[in-house]
RNA sequence: GCGAGAGUGGCGGAAUUGGCAGACGCGCUAGACUUAGGAUCUAGUACCUACGGGUGUGGGGGUUCAAGUCCCCCCUCUCGCACCA
């Protein structure tokens, strides 16, 4: 295939627009400020992917679309250095985390580079850098002093594979998220930050921030907030309580048992010496059983009884407590009030074990008998003392009030938030800042003494106990307290904590007093259009503004919001299927790159599809693109080589429309992400350019029309192929850079042609077409109508029921 | 199981305050140019047709002058949640 000279004015421009540091922008300037960002990638040892590209480059032309519009844009990029994969290498091949990372960045550093985006350069950022990690630090020790980091001994997640511990959000269906293998239980004591403090400020956020609907849902219901009661039941014979959540304090006569979590501490204590046996028993198996078969909802229900009895605090009613796996110990108190009549699950567990069910709501106010199942709907109270005959929506406020004056129980809200554990049992992380010490305890290491240091000198072994405690300089210090001999904490943090605060760090890479910059920030954050995949919803995307809230309140910073404008990128898929290694059907993006050019490459990505919906990939469907840009640049040659020189009206009158339309088209396009559809608009103006040039003589042709029209294009085209456009912005004889020039405007007037086609239908069907002068008076285009033959041959002989007309669009005439 | 989104030519995909379904591209067909062309330019391309038309947006019903678009039922796929009391 015959090729414009892509290799060469690839290469030329990248040259060019780093000599003239054409993206560096100016981090002072204070007004007309955008900054877009993309998540940043963890540099691998394998090359940029094609969800990378996907990712950036769109991306970029969004970001060039907003420079050409007048915005001082701010696009950086950076490493999100740290992480397992660098670590495994160390273990396989016996490379150091740190040289393997410095050699990927830089292969990675060359690959962005041929993306030919925007990307600033001068402010790359490197979280595995000290530079960068004292401040991650930092934020940890804020976190500490604030009271919102603290270590405690709990049950946490365990992935066998990656030899660590786990955050919730990191547990997908049970399985690992980076490497899919089935996570287990273990009880260790790790540090937590306490996100569950900004649940409700996370939901609040949440109307003040034009991201995804789906997204913003997800993350309402992992942070799952219920409103409800806290209920708290005597045991019968002792002093002690247990405390319940419900959301349904309108069916508290209807408990008829309760029930624990098998690892609920008080079970040790209520159970009976007759079924101590059959507990213990049952508890060592749920132990077994993991996580993934015991929150299986196909699973049978299964629980034992403890032979201990609860008191309900409205009727002073004796009621077994049992326990069962079903009840989980992280949400709410760890137990349940069991009302089999209105819970399904309960009723589920009542009819297994013979429970007493009783029925407390009623849909119509007397009792129903036998329930065949669960009435879970609203309804009225029965068998329920004094609240007889109470809507039991309403019942739930006079329940927990009576229960407040009692001193029985509170209203209360609950989340299914948990805290996010961020201690990892890994090396290639940031320390976390504490050093033990016998006689004071847990110190947290000064600022001053910031950085912690990763020390070099360490064994990787994968042994599920971090490598720091293999370096002896390290794990073996001194109390900051007190000067004695002292250990150092030896677990790093979660690689999400790196990336919840990089987008601060990006206008002052280099700061050496402070981890950002607040007045700058003034400036630019918060983020005006963030762009990443869908899969960070409830992980990076939620500890982000938990990062963002806590700094606020710390007055900080002056936003409360990270991301104002998010958006994610669909997947690419080939033949219908995802791309993964095991499927061996991977696009490299190199193939495609020499052979096109990146230019091409970027651009056919944009095409494919909707931006949001990902995209099918072939290797056929690139050569329309690449054939497209072909066609612009001999279509530039053609009319430098037989120059317009004519002032014709007639058909230029079309050009100039199509024109401006397309200006108005791919501008609006761009603004909301729909660049397939934006490449489409430029399609049709080349098309019709070419038409142009070869219906009109040179001599004939409109000068002032043609000019424009080549002009626009290049200015419209250069977002989505920024190389080939700087160059035919210089070959049209501009000495400054394409993306220096202004973004081109459009005339509404102009793209109204002087006719406009009219459909005619007879009863609902086209039968004929017409063309009228726009705003026609529905009576003269009816008369119009009537008055064609091949409308006649429809209405002669028939009678007209009805007309209809739209304006400017159509006609129907229902005739019978 | 629950929730959300999607299903349109041979292919990727356009078009939803209801108003010509299939923009644009790939592929295919024809013509032009050409020593040649897997380059380029132009035109055509949903299906059926006794050439009058008729039928078509996963399937079946409905509302309407008019339905890819709205309503009801069903099928398939994708994503999210998966005993959250």
């Amino acid at each position: 295939m015959s090729s414009y000279p892509f290799d060469e004015i690839e290469k030329k421009w990248k040259v060019k627009w780093e000599e003239q540091k054409l993206y560096q922008t100016d981090i002072q300037n204070t007004e007309k400020n955008f900054y877009c960002l993309v998540m940043f990638p963890y540099p691998s040892g394998d090359k940029l992917h094609i969800g990378h590209w996907y990712n950036f480059g769109p991306t970029d032309t969004f970001a060039r679309f907003k420079r050409m519009q007048g915005y001082n844009v701010f696009e950086p990029i950076g490493y999100d250095a740290f992480g397992l994969p660098a670590e495994n290498y160390a273990i396989k091949v016996g490379v150091h985390p740190s040289i393997s990372t410095s050699k990927n960045i830089e292969k990675f550093r060359e690959q962005l580079k041929a993306i030919g985006a925007m990307y600033d350069f001068s402010k790359e950022i490197n979280t595995s850098s000290p530079e960068y990690y004292k401040w991650t630090q930092w934020f940890f020790l804020m976190l500490y002093n604030k009271g919102l980091a603290y270590r405690k001994k709990a049950p946490v997640n365990w992935c066998p594979n990656c030899q660590t511990v786990l955050a919730n959000e990191q547990v997908i269906n049970g399985q690992c998220e980076r490497c899919d293998t089935d996570v287990t239980r273990k009880d260790l004591a790790q540090w937590f930050f306490k996100i569950t403090d900004y649940a409700e400020k996370l939901l609040e956020g949440h109307d003040r921030i034009d991201w995804p609907e789906k997204t913003i849902t997800m993350q309402k219901n992992w942070i799952g907030r219920s409103e409800g009661a806290e209920i708290s039941f005597g045991v019968d014979g002792t002093d002690d309580k247990i405390d319940v959540f419900t959301t349904r304090p309108d069916t508290l006569f209807g408990v008829t048992y309760m029930v624990l979590a098998p690892e609920h501490p008080l079970v040790e204590k209520l159970t009976s010496a007759d079924n101590r046996r059959e507990v213990e028993a049952y508890i060592d198996k749920s132990r077994k059983t993991s996580d993934i078969d015991r929150t299986s909802t196909e699973r049978e229900k299964t629980g034992v009884f403890t032979g201990a009895y609860a008191i309900n605090p409205v009727n002073d009613e004796k009621v077994p407590i049992w326990i069962a796996d079903y009840v989980l110990l992280t949400y709410g108190t760890g137990c349940v009030m069991a009302v089999p009549a209105h819970d399904e699950r309960d009723f589920e567990f009542a009819r297994k074990y013979g429970l007493h069910i009783r029925e407390v709501i009623s849909p119509n106010g007397s009792p129903g008998g036998e329930l065949e199942a669960a009435y879970v709907d609203v309804g009225v109270m029965i068998n329920s003392g004094q609240f007889d005959g109470l809507k039991s929506d309403e019942g739930i406020d006079k329940v927990i009030d009576y229960l407040e004056e009692k001193g029985a129980g509170k209203r209360t809200v609950n989340y299914r938030l948990r805290d996010w554990l961020i201690s990892r049992q890994r090396y290639w992380g940031a320390p976390i800042p504490i050093v033990f010490c016998p006689d004071c305890g847990e110190v947290p290491v000064p600022m001053e003494n910031l950085p912690v240091m990763l020390p070099e000198k360490v064994e990787f072994k994968g042994k599920g106990e971090s490598p720091l405690t293999t370096a002896p300089d390290f794990a073996n210090t001194t109390c900051p307290n007190c000067g004695k001999k002292a250990r150092r904490e030896v677990d790093t943090m979660d690689t999400f904590v790196c990336s919840s605060w990089y987008f601060l760090r990006y206008p002052t890479p280099h700061l050496d007093s402070a981890a950002f910059d607040r007045e700058n920030l003034k400036n630019w954050m918060p983020v005006h259009q963030y762009v990443g995949g869908a899969e960070h919803a409830v992980m990076h995307l939620l500890y982000a503004r938990f990062f963002v809230k806590v700094l606020h309140d710390l007055e900080l910073i002056d936003f409360d919001e990270p991301f104002q404008r998010l958006f994610h990128q669909g997947v690419i898929t080939r033949e219908g299927n995802k791309m993964s290694k095991s499927r061996g059907n991977v696009v490299n993006p190199d193939r495609f790159i020499d052979e096109y050019g990146s230019d091409t490459f970027r651009m056919y990505m944009m095409f494919m599809g909707n931006y949001a919906d990902g995209g099918d990939w072939s290797d056929e469907g690139i050569v329309g693109i690449h054939r497209f840009l072909n066609r612009i640049w001999r279509l530039v040659e053609m009319i430098d080589e037989n120059k317009p020189a004519g002032n014709e009206i007639e058909r230029s009158k079309e050009l100039e429309r199509i024109r401006h339309y397309t200006a108005k088209m791919v501008t609006q396009g761009l603004e909301n992400f729909h660049f397939n559809t934006a490449i489409s608009r430029l399609m049709e103006l080349v098309n019709e350019m070419y038409l142009y040039i070869q219906e009109v003589e040179p001599a004939e042709q409109n000068i002032s029309i043609v000019e424009d029209a080549r002009e626009t294009l290049i200015l419209l085209l250069a977002p989505f192929a920024p190389h080939l456009s700087e160059e035919l912005w210089e070959k049209l004889g501009h000495n400054d850079s394409v993306f220096n020039a202004q973004y081109p405007g459009y005339d509404e007037d102009k793209i109204k042609s002087d006719t406009i086609p009219i459909v005619i239908q007879v009863n609902g069907k086209v039968r004929e077409n017409m063309e009228a002068e726009p705003d026609t008076a529905d009576d003269e285009i009816v008369d119009r109508a009537l008055g064609l033959p091949k409308i006649q041959k429809y209405t002669n002989g028939k009678k007209i029921v009805k007309t209809i007309v739209v304006k400017n669009k159509l006609v129907n005439l229902v005739v019978r």
